[in-house]
DNA sequence: TCTGGGGTCCTAGGACCC
DNA sequence: TCTGGGGTCCTAGGACCC
């Protein structure tokens, strides 16, 4: 995305006349639904699909299905729990090449469409920039077309900005259409928690309240320059205006550089012994460097995360000189584990390399960690 | 018998330099 | 013999997203 590179809605003079939109693609219980397509006699049933589909092992639900879903369970839960309140669940494990294929054909199937900028946001979900007149149409011809070639349902949300289309699809699931402009947010979202919105989480939305803001109407009305001192000068203003789903209308679909590439194992035991220590960080480095060896760019930096039982995470981080070697790396990765506590129970270990960027990278994000 | 794995970006504070 | 002010770089930690 490109700020200032953002003028908002135009009227196209030569051809077809339209509005530029932002449309928000996102399928429903996409995984969940991945899994029904190949096994059919799954259709109806409570589905829960994480970790390797053991529900003893320390692993955590990435999909369940509308009808688990009724249950309680949802993306994030401990499996274990899970599997407890669901006790009819199927429980399947994840199986990651099967879903990028089916988004792969999705993603093509939404850049065929005429006139259409798609900037994928993750495997089941994308922005696409339209100019038309009628969205609505729009969105409906991208479902059909979706659902002829994949066999997948999905729900589209309309916008003037990418934050106002984003959160309108919540309304339009599932496989509906909702319009969400300037016109009608403050109707829409107004009285809703600050915690519905894209960007502000159960942190922040409780730092928000003990600033007296608990509504998004309450949000859009608060000055940007108050929050700055909360919550600095780039995120502060950014809540605000998030508040207001003001923001970058252009859908761009420049391709996606990776910053980094970082490898995580949680042990089904413990670690306690500094040789279990080596051996999985000397493993994860091989992980982390056959990613990036895939890209073909140095590595300028290392981060090791350590969390130790139960549930405290540290990380240990360092700039390195560029490097292609592997040996380099693995002993750079092996001395940042010597900033382990000695003899206290590990419970996951992740390794993160950094890579030099293209000089044409983009610059200047607007703050979104995790998604464009 | 709690808490995956892959990402991104921001902020604070210390070190260091002039 | 007691401490300015501005800048950059680096590390650790925090927050959020799918």
């Amino acid at each position: 995305m490109r700020p200032g590179a953002n003028a908002g809605c135009f009227v196209h003079t030569g051809g077809v006349s339209g509005i530029r939109w932002v449309l928000h693609v996102d399928l429903d219980q996409f995984i969940a639904a991945v899994e029904v397509l190949r096994r059919p006699e799954l259709a109806g049933k409570p589905i829960i699909v994480g970790g390797r589909g053991d529900p003893t092992e320390r692993a955590v639900v990435s999909t369940a299905s509308y009808e688990a879903r009724a249950f309680g369970v949802g993306s994030g839960m401990p499996l274990r729990i899970a599997a407890r309140k669901v006790p009819d669940a199927v429980i399947l494990p994840v199986d990651h090449e099967a879903y990028l294929e089916a988004s792969e054909t999705v993603m093509a199937t939404l850049r065929a469409q005429p006139g259409a900028t798609v900037q994928v946001l993750g495997w089941d979900e994308a922005f696409v920039g339209v100019e038309t007149a009628d969205p609505e149409a729009y969105a409906r011809r991208l479902q059909a077309a979706v659902l002829e070639r994949t066999q997948l349902y999905c729900s589209v949300g309309i916008g003037d900005t990418l934050v106002r289309a984003k959160v309108a699809t919540g309304f339009g699931k599932p496989a509906g259409v909702f319009r969400l402009t300037a016109g009608n947010w403050l109707d829409v979202m107004g009285s809703k928690p600050t915690k519905e919105l894209w960007g502000v989480g159960a942190r922040v939305s409780a730092r928000l309240a003990k600033l007296g803001i608990l509504t998004v109407a309450d949000l859009a009305a608060i000055d940007p320059q108050e929050l700055a001192s909360e919550f600095g000068p780039r995120m502060g203003p950014w809540y605000a205006q998030l508040g207001r789903g003001d923001g970058a209308s252009v859908v761009d679909d420049t391709p996606w550089v990776a910053r980094g590439h970082s490898r995580e194992i949680t042990f089904q035991r413990d670690l306690t012994e500094p040789a279990q220590v080596d051996d999985a960080v000397r493993e994860l480095a091989s992980r982390v460097l056959e990613d990036v060896a895939a890209e073909g760019r140095p590595v300028v930096g290392l981060t090791l995360k350590v969390r130790y039982a139960p549930f405290l995470t540290t990380t240990h981080g360092k700039k390195i000189p560029e490097t292609f070697d592997r040996n380099e790396v693995i002993s750079r990765a092996v001395e940042l584990a010597s900033a382990i506590e000695a003899g206290r129970p590990i419970r996951l270990l992740g390794l993160r390399a950094e890579m030099t960027m293209p000089d044409d990278a983009r610059q200047g994000h607007t703050p979104t960690r995790g998604g464009w």
